[in-house]
DNA sequence: TGGTTGTTGCCATCATCTTGCAACAGATCC
DNA sequence: GGATCTGTTGCAAGATGATGGCAACAACCA
């Protein structure tokens, strides 16, 4: 982790003006807690984010949330995975892709060069996969360690 | 395709069976479609499903589709693939990984050595993944070559 | 500082999936 | 073949996640 939170939270700000979006408190927020997740415990859903925006003052509606974070994908600002039915979120500033549990929907971010040869697989296949992981590309579902401890089957 | 469809089907029921479950009209309509539609385009949703199946004259609830669905899963004779917000189903009998169009959301499969060095990789990360791909595996999600066509951005 | 225009709040709506319960039907035994 | 048991389905309601329209508001530029 090169950059601070502050900085890819800018530097994010500088692509949505450059898009000719205004730089609003609904945007910092999401866009705050999308570089402070990162950084954390991996992804966030929507309604995590909305959670967390309430918990720091920032009060909003859910579809401003949702609305910004369709936006933030369209300019590859953020990328988002699928996780048991709901989408998770997070910034897309630094290519990698994802490994996530089935069991907690915890998330781990793989580089891009761990999935390089399935991505050439998929070509074969006619599908064309981004390596840098917008808007998704590669997830694999499995299961952590703490989850395979406690359902035993 | 070393199998017939009738004899996956015939298999799934079997082990259904197996697990105490019976052979319903529902489940052999929902098997049967499942093992079609692996030999031709890939999976299908929940609502598409249910259509195929009305057109087959086989008049079910959508929450029958649902209940059954699941249950297949749980046994593992089916997968599940998210696509598009949406979850897709195929028979899960021959070990394989996905690669998905996030345009038309047409789904490849992959054989399960192509993506092992990814899987690697998410055990090295804490993430444990079924090479044979249940529930869902690995999946790659990207653009087919009409939709990167159609879609010139 | 005022005007323009993108953005947000509010509300309604849609789609997908889940759950509870009573009626039904497949499987087994006699 | 018929009775019985119990898993399964239909029906209806609802939870959840996501989207769209419109008026009020606020960020940006001159």
């Amino acid at each position: 982790m090169i950059t601070t939170e502050a900085d890819r939270v800018d530097t994010a700000l500088r692509r949505l003006r450059r898009a000719g979006m205004r730089n609003t408190v609904a945007r910092r927020g999401i866009l705050a807690l999308l570089a402070h997740a990162a950084g954390d415990r991996g992804h966030l859903t929507a309604t995590q984010l909305h959670e967390a925006l309430l918990a720091r003052g920032l009060a909003m509606e859910m579809s401003t949330v949702h609305r910004i974070l369709r936006q933030l994908i369209d300019l590859g600002i953020a990328h988002t995975v699928p996780v048991a039915g709901a989408m998770t979120f997070g910034l897309a500033d630094q290519p990698h892709h994802h490994a996530v549990c089935e069991g907690c929907g915890s998330l781990r971010q793989l580089p891009a060069a761990a999935v390089a040869a399935s991505i050439d697989a998929a070509r074969t296949a006619g599908i064309e996969v981004d390596p840098d992981g917008y808007p998704s590309g590669v997830v694999l579902y499995g299961r952590c360690a703490q989850c395979r401890m406690t359902t035993a089957d």
